[in-house]
DNA sequence: GCAATGCTTCGATCCGCGGCGAACCATCGG
DNA sequence: CCGATGGTTCGCCGCGGATCGAAGCATTGC
């Protein structure tokens, strides 16, 4: 009986308190990095990186690359209804999960990471643009719909006839754990809110402080409330 | 954390190949001597006992003493889905699954789980009882509805004035991935289908054959085309 | 460029646990 | 009583795996 081996080795993933630790960390569907679940587990990055592999391997998690940031997900809904599952046999409790993310509130709330917009607004923004139908998500990322072109257009943005980078990457949020915009197009829409002065940098950080202007622009052409 | 502890120990439990087997072998619903189950895992007594100490105070096995016997049972219902959905992750995480063979068929065409039917033929039957509203999806499961109760007490089964387990429970089916009914109506219809003569069981296996009869009754009750 | 950060690999250590044989206890048939 | 059968306890062995420190690789920030 194959099966019954290879579901032993699922059971035994699980089994280990350690891993079950990281588990529960990732049951509320948010992605963290190998140091956030090192740290909520109360083991060293080492011993950490072993037991991600293995859940990787075994298929419970899955791995997103983010520059030297690796951010780690329950790979199917069906493994947190196996965790609830076996908490029927256990007792019922809530696990407590880690406050991580920078402390600086403008760094939440807007900063850029890399070359493109990153925390509330940047999520927020991606978010619309899907909404509006400019961008939509495809099997390995997204793409800018013909509406999406004109629209960037409209904002100076020229889409067409470019090639290199792809237009538009998907890049998970540090402090959101949802995607925001990156690739040729998120950088230009940094650029154009640098440039049009709807954000400015902290000095000395990678904050942006969204001015009177930006919070006006990002309402009219993105209806978003600030 | 003490509840990660604890389902952690759950979890190891399920994990031990030897102790799948066992809990394998009981998930039919029946009972089986330490002997029985030590000869199925291929293991000798001692181990077997140690093992099956271990299931029972981790509250996975029920035993009943009779004379120089000892029956183990799963101690609940819930046991046999948290198997079944480790099944479902295990088998989604496997993309090639030799899916060829009669016994293999016939376990995936019908089957019991635990005390109530599983497989094609207890999903359709699940998904026939919503869709000529016998049975209502909840919040929290699913319940008969009025005219569901009338049908079920013309097949002569009786819900009404019962309490303890639930009536109505689903259970994730481990090779159609979609729910079947469970919980005390299930096991009713279990019952229903095996004293009528609709299905019996294959010696060894929990795989169940539909009789001419069955396919006739199921045409007839439930308009299932075989 | 260089330093700092995040993560992985390697090597070594150590503990837990599954496995069995032998002996022991319990129950049944006579 | 006495053997036969079913199960458990005990002692021992060996392997697997969890852990960490140190070193190495990759990426970012300045």
């Amino acid at each position: 009986m194959v099966t019954i081996v290879n579901l032993a080795e699922t059971a035994t993933l699980i089994g280990d308190p350690t891993r079950t630790a990281m588990l529960f960390t990732l049951m509320d569907g948010r992605a963290f990095t190998a140091g956030e679940l090192a740290r909520a587990a109360g083991i060293s990055a080492p011993t950490a990186s072993s037991h991600l592999a293995q859940l990787c391997a075994g298929g419970l998690l899955s791995v997103e690359r983010q520059g030297r940031h690796r951010y780690f997900r329950l790979a199917a809904p069906e493994i947190a209804s196996i965790l609830e599952g076996l908490l029927v046999v256990t007792a019922h409790r809530l696990p407590a999960i880690p406050r991580t993310g920078p402390r600086d509130r403008a760094m939440r709330h807007a900063r850029i990471c890399y070359d493109h917009l990153a925390g509330e607004v940047g999520v927020a923004l991606f978010a619309r643009m899907v909404a509006q139908g400019h961008v939509r998500l495809a099997e390995n990322g997204a793409e800018i719909t013909g509406p999406g072109a004109r629209f960037l257009a409209d904002l100076g943005i020229d889409m067409t006839h470019q090639r290199g980078a792809p237009a538009c990457r998907l890049c998970l949020d540090w402090t959101e754990r949802r995607h925001h915009l990156a690739g040729r197009a998120g950088a230009a829409l940094c650029r154009l809110a640098l440039d049009s002065g709807w954000m400015r940098r902290v000095e000395g950080t990678r904050a942006l402080n969204v001015t009177p202007t930006g919070i006006a622009a990002l309402r009219k052409h993105f209806a978003l409330a600030p």
